[in-house]
RNA sequence: GGUACCUUGGCCGAGUGGCUAGGCCCCGGUCUGCAAAACCGGUUACGGCGGUUCGAAUCCGCCAGGUACCUCCA
C-alpha cells in the first residue's frame, strides 16, 4: 500500500508530502549528544522521536541511512569563544584523558538508548573521527570567501554572506536585529563581527585536544562536524535532519550557511525539530540544574520522582504527545501512562488466546486505516496510540464474547498491533521473571491457590481471603473464575 | 528589548470552522460470597473580551498569563 507520508518541514513552516531524493531510500541526519555527561530525560526526546521516524520510514519499505552523531569535541563552554571545550574541562575535573570521558559517556548513552528500545543508526560517527574532513569544510569556506583567519583562527563572515544567502531562513532571524542585539562579550576582538563565528579555533596551551590544521595547531569551531559528516555519508543533498528545536539557531542555521557557502545550496530537503521537555512547565536545562538522569527514571532515585519508572513507561509517556508539542513531565502523568500502558500489553497478550469465529462483528480495516493516517499525518503517534486503545475495548469485548472475529480478521489485527505496537512505535512487553525461578514460582503460587478453591469450597472465607490478600500484597493479581482461577505477578 | 510559540475537563494530551480523540483519576451499573480485572454508562473542556460566520475550541483583533530562542543546552 503506497502511503501518502507528510512532514512538517520547519524550514517551510508547512506540513509537505514526503518525497525522497533518491525513491525508495532516505538519508536522514540527526543530531546527536555531546558526550560529557549521563544522558538526561532531554536527551530521550530526540532518540525517540527520530527512532519513531526511522522505524516507520523503514515499515513503510524505505532503505534509511540513518546517521547520528557522537559531539566528542568542539562545542565551547562559556559565554565567549575562548571558554574551554566540554570534554577537556570534564576531563580535568574527572582525572582522565578527554577520550576516556568520551568512551564513558558515549557507553552509557547507548546503554540507555538499549534500554528506551531505540534502534541504533546506521552509522554513528564522532567528531574527532572526522578532524581532517572539517577542515576541509573550513578550507572551502575560506577558498570561497565566506570566512577569514584572525590571529590561527578562521571565522564564518556572516555579513558578507548574508550579501549571497538567506542567513536566518531557517530561525526566522534577520542579521540587522542580530547584530543590534548582540551581547557585548569577551574575547571578541578577532572578529569583525558580532554575528561571526569560529569554524576554526586555535588551541590555547591548556588545551587538552587540539589537531594540526594549515592556520594553526587548534581544534573545530561550532558547527562543521554536522555538516562535514552529513555530506561524507549522505551527499550534498540529502532528505531529512533532525534535532532539537533548541538547535536551531545558532547550531542548524550555521549548517545552513556552510553548506550553501561550501556547495552553493542547501543540503537538507526536510529540516525535523523535536519540542522539548518540561518539568512543572519549565524547560529542562543543565543550567536549571533541574534535569533528571535516564538511569534516575529507571531507579526512581531523583528526589522529584515518587517511584521507579521502567524505559518503556518513558518511550510510551513520550509517544502520547506529539513530538512538536512540548510535553511536561509529571509522576502523575508518567503513572497514567504505566498504566495504560500495562492495559495495551495486556490486550496485546489477549490476542493469541482470542477465540475465533465464523464471522466477525468488529471492523479491523477501519482501525487499520485510522492507524495509518495518524502516522502518515506528520508521525502523530498520541493518535496511533489512541486508535491501539479503542481496539483494545474491541479486543476486550471479543474475548468476553461480546463481540466476534473470524480467523481472517483476527490475522489482520495481530499483524496491526505487531507492527504498530512493536515495530512502529517500538515498544515492547516488560521483561519477564528469571526463567529458573519462574517454574518454581508458579508451582507454589498454584498450590496456594489450590488451597483457596477447597477453602472456598468449603465457605471458609476467612482462609480464602487470607491467601488472597497476603499474595496480593506480596505483588500478585488474583481474578477469580467460575471454575478456578488465573493470577499474574505484577512488576 | 527582538523573534517565535503556547493557554483544552481533576491530571496528561489530540483536534483546528458544524459530527464534541484517547489515557489516567472519580462516580454509578453488570459480573462476583466480597474484591480485582473486564465491560457498559456518567460527570468535568476549550484563558478573558470583542469581531467575522447560519455556525468558532478552531479564523481575526485586543487583553491576560506562560514558555522558548537571541552563541551552555536535546
Amino acid at each position: 500500500m503506497e502511503q501518502q507520508l507528510l512532514i512538517y518541514n520547519t524550514l517551510s513552516k508547512k506540513k509537505e508530502l514526503f518525497v525522497p531524493f533518491t525513491p525508495g531510500f532516505v538519508g536522514l541526519y540527526v543530531c546527536g549528544p555531546t558526550v560529557y555527561g549521563d544522558a538526561h530525560l532531554g536527551h530521550s526526546r530526540p532518540a525517540i522521536t527520530f527512532d519513531l521516524v526511522n522505524r516507520y520510514l523503514q515499515h513503510l519499505g524505505y532503505k534509511v541511512r540513518y546517521v547520528r552523531n557522537i559531539t566528542d569535541v568542539g562545542h565551547l563552554v562559556a559565554d565567549a569563544d575562548e571558554g574551554d571545550d566540554k570534554i577537556g574541562r570534564k576531563a580535568r575535573v574527572e582525572q582522565l584523558e578527554p577520550m576516556e570521558v568520551v568512551q564513558k559517556y558515549t557507553n552509557s548513552y547507548r546503554r540507555n538508548m538499549t534500554q528506551l528500545n531505540v534502534l541504533p543508526p546506521s552509522i554513528e560517527p564522532t567528531a574527532t573521527g572526522h578532524i581532517i574532513e572539517q577542515i576541509e569544510v573550513v578550507r572551502k569556506v575560506l577558498e570561497k570567501g565566506y570566512a577569514y583567519e584572525s590571529n590561527g583562527s578562521i571565522y564564518f563572515d556572516v555579513e558578507k554572506y548574508s550579501h549571497d544567502y538567506h542567513y536566518g531562513k531557517l530561525s526566522g532571524r534577520n542579521l540587522d536585529d542580530m547584530l543590534s542585539n548582540t551581547r557585548e562579550l569577551e574575547g571578541q576582538e578577532e572578529k569583525h563581527s558580532g554575528a561571526d563565528f569560529a569554524i576554526w579555533k586555535k588551541a590555547q596551551p591548556e588545551h587538552l585536544m587540539h589537531w594540526p590544521s594549515p592556520w594553526s595547531e587548534g581544534f573545530p569551531g561550532w558547527h562543521t562536524e554536522c555538516i562535514a559528516m552529513s555530506t561524507k555519508y549522505l551527499g550534498e543533498t540529502f532528505d531529512i535532519h533532525g534535532g532539537g528545536m533548541d538547535l536551531m539557531f545558532p547550531h542548524h542555521e550555521a549548517e545552513i550557511a556552510q553548506s550553501c557557502a561550501t556547495l552553493g545550496h542547501d543540503s537538507v530537503r526536510y529540516w525535523m525539530h523535536n519540542n522539548m521537555i518540561t518539568i512543572n512547565g519549565q524547560k529542562m536545562g543543565k543550567s536549571l540544574g533541574n534535569f533528571i538522569l535516564l538511569d534516575e527514571f529507571f531507579s526512581g532515585t531523583h528526589p522529584l520522582l515518587d517511584q521507579a519508572y521502567s524505559p518503556m513507561v518513558i518511550r510510551f509517556f513520550m509517544l502520547q504527545a506529539q513530538y512538536r508539542s512540548t510535553l511536561d513531565f509529571s509522576n502523575e502523568a508518567l503513572k497514567a501512562a504505566e498504566k495504560g500502558l500495562e492495559r495495551l500489553m495486556k490486550a496485546v497478550e489477549l490476542l493469541d488466546i482470542l477465540p475465533v469465529s465464523t464471522n466477525s462483528t468488529v471492523d479491523v480495516a477501519s482501525l487499520d486505516k485510522a492507524c495509518y493516517e495518524a502516522m502518515n499525518d506528520d508521525f502523530n503517534s498520541p493518535i496511533v496510540v489512541a486508535n491501539l486503545f479503542d481496539g483494545v475495548r474491541m479486543i476486550n469485548a471479543i474475548n468476553d464474547g461480546k463481540e466476534s472475529i473470524d480467523a481472517d480478521d483476527l490475522v489482520k489485527l495481530k499483524k496491526l498491533y505487531h507492527d504498530f505496537v512493536f515495530d512502529i512505535l517500538g515498544l515492547q512487553q516488560p521483561e519477564t521473571a528469571v526463567a529458573s525461578q519462574q517454574g518454581i514460582l508458579n508451582g507454589v503460587v498454584e498450590l496456594l491457590l489450590n488451597l483457596r478453591m477447597e477453602a472456598k469450597a468449603n465457605k471458609d472465607w476467612a482462609t480464602s481471603d487470607r491467601i488472597r490478600n497476603e499474595l496480593t500484597a506480596l505483588g500478585f493479581e488474583i481474578k477469580d473464575k467460575k471454575d478456578g482461577f488465573e493470577w499474574t505477578l505484577k512488576k
